[in-house]
Parts: structure tokens; sequence; C-alpha cells
DNA sequence: CTACATCCTCTAGTGACTAGAGGTGCAAGA
DNA sequence: TCTTGCACCTCTAGTCACTAGAGGATGTAG
């Protein structure tokens, strides 16, 4: 058996040591033995667990989709269908994000390029911002 | 003058109730007058503030940047370079969301697409998940 | 044996709100 | 005048996904 303490599994996993803690205190994680001084010692069936873990947060899965998807994951048979349904929703969600994060853009560069960078007054930065029906952009 | 309550301000700047009182809290809309019941009443002063809080939060501008923002509204002699700055820096961190997302992107139409509706051990979604070195795009 | 890193638990803080409890003010209709 | 009912008040606590820190125990290298 090759187990590790939890500093091992954060390097291993890429998540930080108190993450991994937090995971297993919210049920993310299921607690590993421990040691006769009460460490942690964790199994290669964790560290999957955690690499899983990190890449669906890092594709902005939400904690109760993990959950979700952590379920199925353990059985096999399932249909596939819940888990089709929580990455279709979260492309939809990253899609909108980007449109809206485009139109943010266009605003912002307009403001940057109309800067005069002289004084207040004349700045359009803050000019747009006091007076949205400067904005072209209806993204919000 | 045109006193308001502060459930008419919410209706005309768009910004909630709680929010209203939560920025004054934080200081970030001064504290209107009371009436003689002990009510907020406000000004169109206050209405503009607000408006220009709402812009700058929906173009995602942190609490402390508005902060600095309405300090350099107040005062319009004052050269804009900061003002110029914080659009800067908010249109870099927009462009660098913007772009990690795209990439998210391509990885969930990846995932969703490759899903064969079938059952979990066939299903893409979960693969893609439990092993990062399947996902072609360098994101994280 | 002694450093010293790493581990433990627990509490509290982050940002920007949001929700709820428990109470007061105010305007309109009966 | 009373009452209905909405809007307002303050205060505390909850949200999400962690992160920071206190205060102490354990494990390991020299």
């Amino acid at each position: 058996m090759k187990k590790i303490t939890i500093g091992e599994a954060a390097r291993q996993s890429g998540v930080k040591v108190p993450t991994i803690r937090y995971y297993e205190s919210i049920g993310l994680l299921a607690e590993p033995e421990r040691s006769e001084g009460n460490q942690r010692s964790y199994e290669p069936s964790h560290l999957h667990r955690l690499a899983f873990i990190r890449h669906a947060r890092e594709l902005g899965f939400e904690v109760d989709a993990i959950r979700t998807l952590l379920a199925l994951q353990d059985d096999p048979n399932q249909s596939c269908a819940s888990a089709d349904a929580i990455a279709k929703a979260r492309l939809i969600e990253v899609e909108q994000r980007i449109r809206s994060l485009t139109a943010l853009k266009a605003e912002l560069e307009m403001m940057v390029e109309g800067c005069g960078h002289g004084r207040v007054d004349q700045c359009r930065v803050i000019e747009v911002l006091a007076d949205h029906g400067q904005c072209m952009h209806p993204h919000h």
C-alpha cells in the first residue's frame, strides 16, 4: 500500500491542503484512514477523486454538480443523461458569460480609447460610467 | 425638493433595497437624511450615485475600484490617469477571462458531443473529467 | 534530543450581497 | 377612528468556495 500524507496528496493533486480538508468536511471526498497519531493517510483512490474534483472545478462546475457527477462515476451502469445535462447546462452558462464579457470588453475599450488622458472632467471612463445611456451595448 | 423613499430609489435605479442599505453601510453611498419616522429620504444626487455604482458593478468593477472612481468623479480637476488605469486593468481581466472561458467552452463542447447518451461507463463527460490528460486545451 | 516542518482542530474572515426575524411608519378604505 | 397591509427599520446570519490564523500535536532528520 502506498499511503500518503495530506501534504503529499496536495502536491500530487494540485489541490491545497486546507481545501482537501474542506472537501472532506462537505462530504465531497471520503474520509481517509488515520495514522496512529491521527494524521490522514490517503490512498490512490483519493487521488483520483481529487483529480476529478479539481478538473471539474476548473471547468467551473459547482460543488453540487460535482457531487452528482461523482455519484454517476461510481455507478457506471446508470444512464449518463444526468452527466450530459449537467455538462450542457454548464456549456450554456459559459456561452452566455462569453457573450456578456465580449459586450463588456467592447464597452471598456471604448472607454479606454476615449480617455484623452487629461483631466477627469473630460474623461470618458467616468463619463460613461455616470451615464449608461452612452453605452452602445445592450448587455445589461 | 423631490425626496424619495428607498423603495422608489430602488425602482428608479434598479438597485435592490437591501443592496442600497448595504452600499450605505460600507460607505459607498452617502447616508441620506431621515424622515420624522426615521425613514431614508433620497435626493437626485443619490440616484446619480446609485446609477454610477450600478453601471460600474455591471462592468465588473470591484467595490474598492468603484470607491476610487467615485472619488475621482468628485474632483474633476484631477488627472484621470487613475480612472484610465482602473479601466485598463479591468479590460485586461475581461480579455483574460474571455480567453479562458473560450477554452472551457471548447472542452465542454467536446465532452457533450462525445457523449453517446448511453451508459456512464461510455460517457465522455465523466471520462474527460476523470482524466485531465484527455483535455486538449492547456487552459489550466 | 532538539529543531523544525508538517500535521491536527477550530474559529473567523473574504466579497458582495441575500434572507429572515421582529418590530415601526404610513396611507387608504370602511 | 380603526384597521388592513405594504413599505420601512435594525440586526443577525447565511450564501459560495474557500483562505487565514491560533494554538497545539506529530513525525523526521541530524
